[in-house]
DNA sequence: TAATTGGTTCGGTGATTTCCGAACCAATAC
DNA sequence: GTATTGGTTCGGAAATCACCGAACCAATTA
């Protein structure tokens, strides 16, 4: 981490941590992703990143390549210029989003089948911790409510920003 | 995978992969945890687990220690008896939504530390995802809300049961 | 005391992951 | 045509992980 302040590159440690488990990203796509966040420059050269980071071109390179195919960054590039910038998505945070929302309806399928093969298979220990199971279920059908709606708020956000 | 009907085998598999990655476990605790979440018998030894898994017995052994360690499962014994009986805590779905709870009050920590850094430093970037930030802060806190109405429901219901 | 039972600990192996450097390629500049 | 720039691809090294078998230990049984 060079060129950048020593509170800034605390943050971009954690956050980078956070996504790399958050995502499943590798160690260098989430701190790389984490610089983007954290920048003001909008564009960010692949040379800047190796620099920022200390990696190697391929890791970069290979990194810079996930990132993209994620959808969690993206690049556009400037006439006359054969560099590609680097910049998060506009919908970033929606896609984490939508990320979580898959992984949620994926749990609460879960475990309705988990509840059902439990009332066929074992109905006392199901009597027992019935409410138990519901509870829970209800409380990831809240969640995925939750997430369903703050990722239209998001939509309406951006749809109203690009009519400006 | 012995002794066990082709319908559990498979639902062990899927929920031990779900319990590999939502809490970072081992496949073979997940698998465990698993075996006895979707069994109606009341304490598996450490034999039983050995045939039903196929695992070595140090494998077991690592394993199940683990996962009392984490309290997603106890044990107990019977008079006459060395062996030790294994089962799911009583509380193991409340221990789970606190495992998120703790890691959700993270994020928003880190939500919060990186909204008011780029409110600091990249003032006119905050600026234009000003509202995006929040509705993700928003969202965050009310998972957390969520969840800890639940948690709260899991230990009245859990009251109750005991006092019959 | 010797053998068995229930379980733990340790060293090592195969699989996977992350990163690097070197070679490479395609487009532009000289 | 040659050199440089911007970036990709490939092979391998280092680290980590999950699991296993063998040796081991402590408590019971014979």
């Amino acid at each position: 981490m060079q060129n950048i302040s020593e509170e800034k590159c605390k943050l971009v440690e954690e956050l980078g941590l956070s996504f790399e488990d958050n995502h499943n990203l590798p160690p260098l796509a989430g701190r790389i992703y984490a610089v983007m966040i954290l920048s003001s420059v909008d564009g960010h050269s692949f040379e800047d990143i190796i620099e920022i980071t200390s990696a190697s071109k391929s890791s970069v390179s290979t990194n810079l390549n996930l990132l993209v195919q994620l959808k969690f960054i993206e690049y556009f590039t400037k006439t006359g210029d054969r560099k590609r910038y680097f910049r998060t998505t506009k919908n970033y945070l929606r896609i984490t989003l939508e990320e979580y929302l898959e992984s949620i309806e994926k749990e609460l399928n879960l475990v309705k089948k988990v509840n059902s093969f439990n009332k066929e298979h074992n109905p006392e220990k199901f009597k027992k911790n019935k409410n138990l199971g519901l509870i829970f279920q209800e409380y990831l059908t809240t969640q995925k409510e939750n997430l369903e709606t703050t990722i239209k708020k998001m939509i309406a956000f951006n749809n109203e920003f690009d009519q400006l």
